[in-house]
DNA sequence: TCAAAAGTGTTTATACTACACCCATGA
DNA sequence: TCATGGGTGTAGTATAAACACTTTTGA
């Protein structure tokens, strides 16, 4: 089946994090600034060596702990494997990497060398390290659309207006208050709390506040066509 | 970040590939029966170690070939890292799992300790495969609704009930012939050929034959809801 | 009482399903 | 001419977007 002789090299494992988050009306990515060669002052996804006892989701969830608080931490999900044999340099490895979701109402501490950027503007990043963060970005508009997924980027408690600000910036494109509204509520994502937020200094009704009815992912639109007989959304 | 004597063990990858296939009305995988320890007489995955100059997807198309001829595969894609510290008995082996498909009129030759098996009813599965198996099945069910992936699936010409039986047995219930058509002709990926195959023993009337107008993978309904402004399907 | 912001009602368009009905063939 | 399987017409329902209108607040 295999030759020994050729076939089986060792090589590294490592596990990248995409960690996004809507900041000041815009995606953005975590990053930090390589202080060392290879790609010195490049800004790179925040990983690290696999170990032996651990798999890539363990892993992940530990190497992330240096950057931002694991709690903080809604949502991970494998994106894809990063295989090609120069995608860095010196001796091989391959790259695991993940889609990490933090809800916009938390400000983690960062380590001085780490900080938030745009994905519409990322610097100059490390390796391949751009082309994951994009495809990170895609999967997250993707599951904003047949998903719940929009509970990781949104605080506990959220008014209708707030989650559009947060779709929009997730999507990049200007989302219908009204119409977010009836699609999450038609899907029953949506629990309302009881409360209402103060109006600003402009005045205007106070906004009823609401809650995502569950807080781990599910898919909400399973089948957008070819529905199994008898089911309904 | 990492400390080297602690984080980073070499270790081997292996790239495996579920490669499913409708064959006699049902959805089947290619496996073949190992022969010797460990999991003797259990049956796996094709697949195997990642060379030093090869990337993921490059490797599983290399190994495959020892199976069945690569001409006949008519779409592979990523499936996901299979990671857990023990998923096999010895030194470490990282898994990146694959989604193959073939076309339903294609018939591969197989080698002595390869064959066919439903998923419905897999045999004695090695190590994790059983588990990429049925990641496979769902990523496959759920791409048939908003993708055009039936494409690789079919042979280049079918007629609608023909498709409607790949689509069944794909997704384990029984597809209307009329809705499928209506579908897939409102998303623009049926072309008639203009000709028409012949009726059975018992008579009806000749059923016109169709292609797929793309044969490479697309996503045909990208935004389930939450559309960008303008767009339409 | 006016502006601002939130929320609701209503219209229109489209997507999808279900099912009745018509068509073209073999026996 | 009948059984069989293929294909179309059409109505009913669900989904969603657009937009006008009402509600509730601050100034």
């Amino acid at each position: 089946m295999l030759n020994a002789t050729t076939a089986s090299l060792p090589l590294a494992h490592e596990v990248l994090a995409a960690v996004l988050q809507v900041r000041q009306e815009s995606l953005q990515v975590l990053l930090w600034e390589r202080g060392m060669e290879p790609h010195a002052h490049r800004w790179s996804l925040p990983g690290g060596r696999l170990r032996a006892d651990e798999d890539v989701e363990s892993s992940i969830r530990r190497q992330l702990a240096e950057k931002v608080d694991v709690r903080q931490v809604s949502h991970v999900e494998q994106l894809a494997v990063f295989s090609a044999p120069d995608r860095v340099p010196g001796p091989r490895v391959i790259a695991t990497a993940f889609l990490c979701l933090v809800p916009s109402h938390m400000d983690p501490e960062l380590p001085d060398d780490t900080a938030w950027h745009p994905v519409e503007s990322l610097p100059h990043t490390a390796f391949d390290h751009g082309a994951i963060v994009l495809r990170a970005r895609n999967r997250l508009r993707a599951k904003l659309s047949y998903t719940n997924i929009g509970f990781a980027l949104a605080p506990p408690a959220f008014t209708i207006s707030a989650l559009r600000e947060l779709y929009s910036a997730a999507l990049g494109y200007r989302v219908s208050a009204t119409n977010l509204q009836r699609v999450l509520a038609r899907r029953g994502l949506l629990a309302p709390t009881g409360e209402t937020s103060r109006p600003g200094r402009a005045g205007g009704r106070p906004a009823a506040q609401f809650r995502f009815a569950d807080t781990s992912m599910a898919v909400t639109d399973p089948f957008a066509v070819l529905r199994p007989p008898g089911e309904r959304r």
